[in-house]
DNA sequence: GGAAAGTGCTTACGGAACGCCAACAGGATA
DNA sequence: TATCCTGTTGGCGTTCCGTAAGCACTTTCC
């Protein structure tokens, strides 16, 4: 039986792995643990090692290497994409460690009921840094509220992607972010919002 | 199990073989991974011959080899975000269906080994449609190409994101998406690579 | 109260990882 | 043939990292 701080050693290293691909330094390890000592950090992975949950390559720098326990799981289907977040990065400073947030699930970013992802084509939202070729994640929804980007049918036809405005006057103004396009005002009845814009992803090759 | 620099050397040939359609020298690479050594350089080599990663016409100029060898590893899809796709959404017409395209899985644009996620501070990269408050998801390596948006630390300090340019006499140019910032200039032993960036997220509250 | 277990710290040692340099060998080239 | 280019090998040093041992403090339980 693992004992309190063993178990954090051993859920350090799985998630160390998990996220960067290799085994931690035991340097690593302390810190993750929130101690200063390799030496008491070292003891708690010899008791994985005599535990049989872990394996060691002796004197090999990130030598650990996690066996499989009980692979006869029926691997649940976690729906987490966790990456590792190093912190922020700004001009003039080193990257800075952002407290309390040390990994970042696309899933809880991105995941909901309704909604779905739609693909860019076109450049009328590049003055709001959604270009051409990105993808957009869409809330499902019928209404939507001044200010934000949605996706609206006019006329039950030409659905487009723009910022939604409200006027006092019972209209809706459709507001494109780039120069080169004029807005659009409209009866409130001619525009069907099919979703708004909550996310944004693009992937560079 | 390879070393930080063994990988650092792998992912250097790859990327030459790939932009050049031939094996690099081994000066090349010395030079690509920033030592001086060549001896240093071919211990990395052999280290990822044993490894059964490279091959060597021994005795050859350019004579090495890579191996593919992606078939050993089953590749656990455990990590998988999947969202509908419903379309492209274009100006000017209904919302067109992408053929074989109905679904996509954010594991798969955005996962991978050595990867890891900086919260964007600062509108440096504002022309290239990336905003403060985003998410870039960075892969984690110390060599770039021209043009690729990377994370470097300037003198070991002052880390930024910009692009990065490589000029013919031997500087590289770290270029802001702003004309509000200056493009710096500087001896490529000064920049140090961090990673490159391969994502953006952004959601919108 | 005292033994045992759990947790933490410091110090020390040896090897791994990494880097440099010099020297040599063999193919390529003039 | 002589020279240059490139790959290869070995030695040397520095820094980083894993391992181990000893000491101290707290909690738990008999």
């Amino acid at each position: 039986m693992l004992t309190e701080r063993q178990q954090d050693t051993l859920t350090f290293i799985q998630h160390y792995i998990r996220d960067h691909g290799r085994s931690p330094l035991v340097a690593e390890i302390a810190d993750g643990l929130g101690i200063s000592s390799q030496g008491t950090t070292h003891r708690y992975i010899q008791a994985l090692v005599n535990a049989g949950l872990l394996e060691r390559n002796v004197g090999r720098t990130r030598g650990l290497q996690l066996i499989n326990q009980h692979d006869d799981q029926p691997e649940q289907p976690i729906l987490s994409v966790i990456l590792p977040v190093m912190g922020k990065i700004a001009a003039g400073r080193l990257i800075e460690a952002i407290p309390d947030e040390s990994e970042i699930d696309l899933g809880d970013m991105f995941s909901g009921s309704n909604r779905f992802v739609l693909k860019v084509n076109g450049d009328s939202m590049i003055d709001k840094a959604i270009l051409s070729g990105d993808w957009v994640v869409i809330q499902s929804q019928q209404t939507a509220r001044h200010g934000e980007i949605v996706v609206a049918l006019v006329d039950g036809y030409d659905a487009t992607l723009k910022t939604l405005l409200t006027n006092d006057d019972g209209t809706v103004t459709l507001m494109p972010a780039n120069e080169n396009y004029e807005p659009v005002t409209l009866a409130a009845e001619r525009v069907s919002i099919q979703g708004i814009v909550v996310g944004q992803l693009r992937t560079y090759p």
